[in-house]
DNA sequence: GATAGTTACGGTAGTCGTAACTATC
DNA sequence: GATAGTTACGACTACCGTAACTATC
């Protein structure tokens, strides 16, 4: 058994079971990934691998503990590489964030910036995707840190700090009736079409269960994964836009006016997840500092240890935003 | 990198920093481990060892970090075999119990006899040391459970399973005057040489916290890490013993009597220990089960996961013995 | 001078890519 | 017939053990 046999297991089972794709991502042939496995598979007596004749389809039981084991030994072994940069190459490497545009376009920038002024010599990398998406990408060791609105507390591999609340406004142009409706209620806002986030995304379920507790049937006309969208659709008309308090900009959006309904939703909870188990190097626990300040290195890395236990931690006193 | 590097790590650092020591209990030459050992180091490109001279002498800072991940990825790695195992070759295999010599001697035998019966095709190995010595064998991968009587809280890596409470009784030759008084006070027994249990042990500390709350200083003339070693020298006469319930039996022990003192100690937790994050072979749960019968399969699988939350187990409603 | 560790060297064994072959859809 | 996977083979590399050398205690 080696290092590398694990890996390939990993990249096959992450590549929909398909050993040419596999073999691809792996930046190797399709035959040495093949003989790999079989060596592996020999040495255990048993196969990790669902074969139909030749096609590989699935995991077998045996497989599918093989690969959790080897996913932590994976993520072990990249822990130790990174211990290596961390004390060759102090200011350099990379650091992943793999979040929701919301938080990349209107949470993240001041904390990005600063960071790069601070590390120059480490490269950013943003990757977009929806909660789960990007929260499999921290599992799977594709990111260091996830950064997203709730419904992250089910991974159970995920340490998360929560950062800050959030609510949300009402957006339309300047002229729209809704803007003189005060104060306003769900049964108002029902009454007009109404733009808002995807369903996989970032506190939309904190809206449908505001609208389904007071039993009304609000009328979504249109869902966009993006606050840039649903403005933009507002500002032509299409109905009021019902977004995060942070989406909005007095200055910029000057062709669209906001109003307060933080009174009308639960409050979100955005937070930062990382991989337990994992090695952070120093600058990534700098980038959650200058994120979060609460959350101070000693404290994280306690918590990130192998076999320590889940922390909860308090949401009552978090900044809002 | 490579696992066998890792476990040269591993090695060298369980052997006292001796490269030779390690080279031969992992039965290779030493200049094999040293070449290994400076690739990796190497390829980290930082040292992981300190040197004095040619000497290796400790760990880096970078080291111990190394260190604390290479024995999760050995770990991980042993877990794979044992997958392996599973799935085919079912029936056979090793069971490695790390206990003291009390529970070895008077707690195990029936669970064990039994689980020999079951598992024919098993082989079993028990391993005897103090607490501290057990535990960091199951730690260290070197045996699969640990069975003993507190202490071992301490450790983060274990899941430690309390499975039954105990306490003590007085025992001396059938003639002797501490066999009249009744009841027993500690003033009695400090009255009298007492014969005990060693202090790294299997609740002796108990024993010392009840004579200082009780502001008395008992006469300890001896000390064992081993019932039958105490019984002997109280058959000799040199003082009573005070030893562990289930190390006293009435038809074996015809040169001896005991009374019980459960009313003047706190009870002892006996404990079953596994390394988290380890894969347990089907019949190790199965060992569990005959020796702690609340312990199901299911319950435990799902805390010995890694990054599953420290259990706190219920101590009130454990059986006596 | 005994113990501990590194460097040097050669035979062995494992690895990887190309190519040919086979099976599935 | 196109896609997916295995087997075969040869060049190359890594590994391991012996031996010689060097440093520490």
């Amino acid at each position: 058994m080696n290092i590398k046999q694990l890996r390939y297991v990993f990249e096959i089972a992450n590549n929909g079971f398909n050993i040419s794709l596999a073999a691809e991502s792996l930046f190797t042939t399709q035959p040495g990934v093949s003989t790999q496995l079989k060596l592996l598979e020999d040495e255990l007596g048993t196969s990790i691998f669902i074969r139909h004749g030749k096609r590989v389809t699935g995991l077998t039981e045996a497989g599918e503990r093989v690969l959790a084991y080897a996913g932590e030994v994976l993520l072990n072994v990249s822990s130790i590489r990174n211990i290596g940069l961390e004390y060759s190459k102090e200011d350099r490497g990379t650091l992943s964030i793999a979040t929701t545009h919301t938080q990349a376009r209107y949470a993240l920038p001041k904390t990005v910036s600063e960071f790069a002024k601070r590390f120059p010599r480490v490269r950013l990398r943003i990757h977009q995707g929806n909660p789960s998406q990007i929260c499999e990408m921290v599992v799977r060791g594709e990111a260091d840190f996830v950064i997203a609105t709730e419904s992250i507390a089910d991974y159970e591999q995920l340490l998360m700090l929560p950062v800050y609340r959030w609510n949300r406004c009402v957006v339309a142009p300047p002229d729209h009736p809704i803007l003189a409706e005060q104060p306003l209620t769900l049964e108002t806002i029902a009454d007009y079409p109404i733009i808002t986030y995807d369903f996989a995304f970032a506190g939309r379920s904190v809206i449908n269960k505001a609208f389904n507790l007071a039993g009304i049937k609000p009328n979504i006309v249109l869902t966009a994964i993006d606050s840039d969208v649903i403005k933009h659709y507002v500002e032509l008309g299409m109905g009021v836009g019902l977004l995060a308090h942070m989406a909005f900009d007095e200055h910029k959006d000057q062709n669209l006016r906001a109003a307060d309904v933080s009174h009308l939703f639960d409050y979100s909870t955005t937070s930062i997840g990382v991989r337990r188990g994992r090695y952070l190097r120093r600058y990534m626990y700098d980038f959650i500092e200058m994120f979060a300040p609460n959350y101070k290195r000693e404290a994280i890395a306690g918590k990130l240890r192998p076999g320590s236990s889940i922390p909860v931690f308090e949401e009552e006193n978090l900044p809002l935003r």
